[in-house]
DNA sequence: GCCGGTTGTGCGCACGTGTTCACATAAAAG
DNA sequence: CTTTTATGTGAACACGTGCGCACAACCGGC
């Protein structure tokens, strides 16, 4: 055998790991009865269970989990499409969410980055057999998602309702959250109202502007002024330096909170507008920096928590019932009444 | 068979992937070919595996990683422990990582959440048999990590240097970052120079206390004031309220830049200081929050991208050749000049 | 002393894949 | 026409595990 010249292969080898066949044969067992060790509901001698777990620990032997689940068991692992982690709110909704995957002994595979990477990225992601999959955000090609319903692979969106089978989604009453925002405006007496929405492909974006169009009909007014920018805060500052010098705006509701600190930025670095007294900020999300006494944002809560529990738990029942109705969980904001409106 | 009551162990079943005997027999060929057919370096005639390819397509056929894995090659799933999300720095960094790491093909699985549970969640990972794990941050006990090694499973740490065979650690160079802070300060005329400092049991912040004492020292000056806290925003408030109402300092230094934020907010807060003319504050880390105006927060750059890429050059190399030395990267701090100083 | 029941254990199959080995076919060379 | 070579292909094995099945050992009751 060829063994004495250096094998390119053998890099692509991970290390073995300790086997169970191993651990039977150093305690003097039979294979099975390793197997039976480490599992709960098997019938095993206590003092023998004791003696395989040791030599178990001794060798460092641990159940292959991938080895297990080839059987048709449920693997554990659940993929995350995270959307921009940059983002504040991403960021703290996939900590939440992450963590409480974890408690519940669930492993998420995280992708991320640039959209055309991602969704390369989903397509051989789906080469693992997941439990699930969990979408979040929205500028993705839905198309890819049908390949994981051909592989018979669950998904949950967040933040977009989509209607299939297999798939559920938890989503925010947007065009309900932007309505309250432009109502609460008007109820503090302002009339020239903006507009600073985000990405126009996104579904969420869609829902906030008819929400604020709809509020301001129903109260005999149009919008005033509208911008178009990138959920970033300096997006949201050169969207707001904009409107506020070339239009006459007595309020601006921002599609998120970064936007809308950004427009807070601005005002201040303009000067000529002072909030709250003539001019009403309102943001999206109640990301934790909007909170801080520097901002002190008005804004709509998008309760983090409180989506991510609902995520696991549609994502519990899915799996206990695989075949079960598609549910939609919509979930209200909550205005948030602080210093900038 | 009792097949007509409802099998509760069957909730526990994935449902079944299409596999290569399936589509072998649709497309009338040996589920050798199949196999062959996914793989680029294997002979197959052009014409039958364009057949294949096509009816796996139809089928919703694609090799499953896990089975692929179980032979012995690399499974592409790398545990990160990802340190707390709500932080700006490690969000950012995890974003990057993720990010990268999709680029090069690894499968990122996340751990996070308060500490005691990672502890377990690690432990738990650990039965997958993973190509690498990604350590992030300083409190989780080092202990966890033998159960890697005795895995054979590499570890690189990131902000801590651990020496220890088939572990690599890229790290900052806190120290000679906090003697440049202190440098800078003493330079700008400041004396009286206080320190806010963050958990006591994390090596960076010992390194980082190190350099600000020697720095000081050098200058036959002695730290005028000290606090700990948290690492958070409202930590760092807390702890500068009480440092700037109790001492007379002119200038503080804060192991990481959310602190520094808040002790500007204490500051401003506070009224009686103006930042620089009588007080200076320099951060650490430069997160994308420290560049806007209204904080132009002058501080030291732990420049994420280029840690991570480091991160991925040890990841490719380990994988390489696992029996390789321990390699330590140090990554050089970076004073970005700002309006805070 | 025999028998039914409980408890404990080993054998062997199945999961889905990549790869080696031997073999078949066809083309090229003698 | 025969022999060598190049090109394809299927059978069979290995990877590590959980579980069904059959069997062994033991105990108590008649």
């Amino acid at each position: 055998m060829p063994e004495d010249r250096p094998n390119p292969i053998a890099a692509q080898k991970r290390p073995r790991r300790v086997t169970a066949i191993e651990v039977a044969r150093k305690a003097g067992v039979s294979r099975a009865a390793v197997s039976r060790a480490f599992s709960e509901t098997a019938y095993l001698d206590a003092g023998k269970r004791e003696l395989i777990l040791q030599t178990a620990a001794e060798l460092g032997y641990r159940p292959n989990a991938l080895a297990a689940s080839l059987q048709g068991n449920r693997t554990g692992l659940v993929a995350v499409i995270a959307g921009d982690l940059a983002r504040q709110y991403d960021s703290a909704f996939v900590g939440e969410l992450v963590s409480q995957l974890n408690a519940a002994g669930k492993w998420p595979i995280i992708l991320g980055g640039p959209d055309t990477l991602t969704e390369q990225s989903v397509r051989q992601v789906l080469s693992y057999p997941l439990d699930a999959m969990i979408v979040r955000g929205g500028s993705l090609n839905a198309a890819i998602f049908d390949d994981a319903a051909q592989l018979s692979i669950p998904v949950i969106f967040s933040g977009r309702v989509v209607e299939a089978p297999l798939v559920d989604s938890v989503c925010c009453r947007n065009e309900a959250g932007a309505r309250l925002a432009v109502e609460t405006l008007i109820s503090k007496g302002r009339r020239k109202i903006g507009y600073i929405g985000g990405p126009s492909d996104w579904s969420s974006e869609n829902e906030r502007l008819a929400g604020v169009i709809s509020a301001l009909q129903d109260a005999g007014l149009a919008l005033s002024a509208k911008a178009n920018a990138d959920y970033s805060l300096n997006g949201g500052r050169d969207a707001a330096r904009a409107l506020l010098s070339d239009t006459n705006v007595d309020a601006l509701f921002c599609a998120n909170d970064a936007m809308a600190l950004g427009a807070l930025s601005a005002a201040k670095a303009i000067g000529q507008h002072h909030v709250p007294n003539t001019l009403s900020i309102i943001g999206f999300d109640d990301v934790p920096l909007a909170g801080l006494p520097e901002f002190d944002l008005t804004t709509l809560r998008n309760p983090v928590k409180r989506t991510v529990a609902q995520i696991l738990r549609l994502l519990d029942a899915r799996l206990a019932d695989p075949t079960r109705k598609s549910e939609v969980v919509m979930i209200s904001p909550e205005l948030i009444e602080r210093g900038t409106h």
